[in-house]
Parts: C-alpha cells; structure tokens; sequence
DNA sequence: TCTAAAATCTTGACACTGTCAAGATTATCC
DNA sequence: GGATAATCTTGACAGTGTCAAGATTTTAGA
C-alpha cells in the first residue's frame, strides 16, 4: 500500500472520476476544480498540471460521457443485428436511458456548459463517431425499407432529432403533465418512431 | 430629469432587462448578480430585495423570454389563420429564429441553468401557456388531416420535440457539417415536418 | 550512473462571486 | 405627522478560477 505520494500517479484520470462522481452526488452546481482537487486529496492548484482550466476539464468529462454512450449504443444495436427497426428502437431507448441515468453528465454533454467544443479534439472526435454510429443503424432502417428514403445524415438528424428533443424537454420538466399522467417516456418515445416508420410493426 | 435617487423607483425591471443585455452580450458565463447591479447603477447587495437569490433572477428573465416567444409564436400562427399546416409550419421557424436569435435567453429557458422551476409559478404557467399553444396548433393541423390522429398533447410532444431536438443540437454544434454543408436548418426542419405530415404540400 | 530538463505538485495571492447582517434612507398608510 | 414597511448601502465571509513562484519528483541524455 503506497503512502501518499508527492505524484499522486494519474492524477488526470483521477480528477475526471471524481468529477463524475460529483456530478452524480450534487449536480452540475457542485461541480468546481477545487472541489474535485481535495477529493482526490490533492491541492486545489493541481488540477492546471492536467487541464487548462475549468472548462477543460469538464471537456473532458464530457468526453468520458460520450465514450460511454458510444458504448452503450453500440452494444444495444449489436444486440439486435439483421432487425434494423428493432435496432433504432432499442438504441433509441438505450439513449434515453442514459440520459436518464446520468442526467447531470447528460446535460453537461448537450446543454452548452462547454463552450467551445471545437477546441478540444477527442470530444469533437467521439461525438462524431456516436453520430456515424447511429447515421449506421438509420442508414439499415432505410435500406429495410423501416424508414423512407432520404439522405442517411438527414433522415438522422430528423430522427434523433427529435429522441433528443423529448428528453430534453423531459429532463426540463418541460413536458406537460397532461402527456406525462398518460403516457411514460417509452410510450411516447415509440410514438414518436411509429410516426416517422413506414411500416408499422 | 430625476437625479440619482436613493430608490430607483422600478429595480425590479429593470435588473431584469440588464441582465437580458448582459445575456446578449456576454453569454450566461457573464452574468452574475453583481454585474448586473453595477449595470444598473445600484449597489451590488441591492437584488436582494427584489430577488431570493441567483436562481430567483434567472427564473425571471426565464419567464421574460417565455412571453416574448408566447408573442412570437403565437403572431405566426394568427398570421395564417385557416391554413393549419402553414401555422404549424411558420410557428415552428418562428420557434427556430428566436432560438437562434437570443440563443443566450434560449439556453437559460431550457437548458437546465434553472433547476428548480415549479418554484416559480409565474415561470410555470406561460410555460405551460406556450405548450398549450402549440397544442391548439397541432389539433388544427390533426382536424385539417395534416396530421393523423392521435392525443393532441402526445403529437406536440413529438412534433416540437423534433423541432426542439434539432435547434438544440445545432446550438450545440452537435449536427454534423455533412449536413449542415448540404441543408439549412430551415430545410432540416421543413423535412421533419414533413415526415410527419400525412399530406404532401 | 550522474545530471540537466521536464513534469508534477504546493503555497500564496488576487479578483470575483453569492449571500447575509446591520444600518441608512425613503415611501406608505393610519 | 409618526409608525411601519420597503428599499438600498456598506461590511463581512466563504467559495471560486486562475496565475506565479517555488518545491519535489520523474525522465532522458551523456
């Protein structure tokens, strides 16, 4: 068992689990670099080894999230290959499970606490690839005739637009009660894919 | 003209509107309670007496914006009264430019900067008063056979849930430049409607 | 292996923030 | 007019992000 060392070792990837941790105990408003710094035990002006500033490091929190939810698709689309609609459904779903499992990092994800996404590369690369990622399981429903003809990248957008949307207003509370005493979130989740289906399962 | 009084006679108001231009201006990342006290010229605990706290302030320039886009949507809606699908249509741009155009105010309506809306009634019901708009909308658009049938509500969700899900996600510069290379935002909205439409205009 | 450079971490400092308490000033109402 | 309430100011405190200077440790080159 080492003692406390003067390097704490990996002290990045220590940080960023910490303010995973954070998020998910006190939210977004919780979350500041010395706080993150003095649950790993280290001073409050560590964390500038490793991130630039505040913003940097909740890049790279985001990108730990993206990472998951990388994950998180995929395996559900994995799950079901050969049944394409049965893919956008479940991975549909998968999303908004995490979003509503990891609200606090979904919103730091989505909802603009990063400013200037464009500078930093791994997280404009990971999201990007959950985009293809889901461009892949649309472009299936297309070709399977589940989702009508359309430029894939669109069609996504429009699609996930629109999953996006619901639990974002969701998530806001933004959604009226009237729709939420009567229908659950997978209910109108289904709707919302039902309508934009060509064939009806 | 009335020299610096000791009241300033409409406080309330008038931090309100500061802190709008500071959301112009400087973004959310600008706007704190003591700024926006220096703005108006009032000594820098002097919000106190008009808001509970931080959140308090935000809920109301929250609310401001509400009835601006209330005003919004609804002048595009009665600009084309009897052709539903053209209300749903120019409400949904609507919705869209005033996003675009005070994304700052947008942001803060909702993206989670407010966290505990049911705390601020005035908030709650014009939130619930553009909802409700929109849903008067829809049903047209569902008696016109713009729209198939189904519970008013559930359809608004899943309609400006995709209208909602796309703007935020191209604010968030989370739509991929092969498609915004290739379609507007106007575009990718008219599409979405038109994946739901039942008639083709 | 020894040493110079680089990486990492600590402490001190500063400006800024939200918030409260105590008191000053002004408006309101009987 | 005088009491009460509303409004505003100043002082204070704990947190915050960030930088600079220096201490410590690791790494790399000879």
């Amino acid at each position: 068992m080492p003692a406390k060392k003067y390097h704490h070792g990996d002290l990045e990837n220590a940080l960023i689990q910490a303010g995973v941790d954070i998020l998910f105990q006190e939210g977004i408003e919780g979350l500041s670099l010395r706080k993150v710094a003095k649950r790993v035990g280290v001073s409050y002006a560590a964390p500038y080894a490793h991130f630039k500033d505040r913003q940097s490091l909740i890049a790279a929190i985001s990108t730990e999230g993206f990472k998951q939810l990388y994950t998180t698709l995929d395996a559900a689309a994995a799950a079901h290959a050969g049944d394409p609609k049965q893919q956008l459904v479940e991975a549909a779903w998968a999303y908004i499970q995490f979003a509503m499992q990891n609200t606090a990092i979904f919103k730091i994800m989505f909802s603009g606490v990063l400013e200037k996404e464009k500078d930093y590369p791994a997280f404009v690369e990971i999201s990007h690839k959950t985009f293809e990622r889901v461009v892949e399981i649309v472009r299936a429903c297309q070709d399977a005739g589940v989702l009508r003809s359309a430029p894939p990248e669109l069609m996504t957008v429009s699609v996930w637009g629109q999953l996006h949307g619901v639990i974002s207003l969701a998530l806001e509370g933004q959604i009226s009660h009237t729709v939420l005493d009567r229908f659950t979130i997978r209910e109108i989740v289904s709707f919302g894919i039902e309508q934009m289906s060509l064939s009806k399962t």
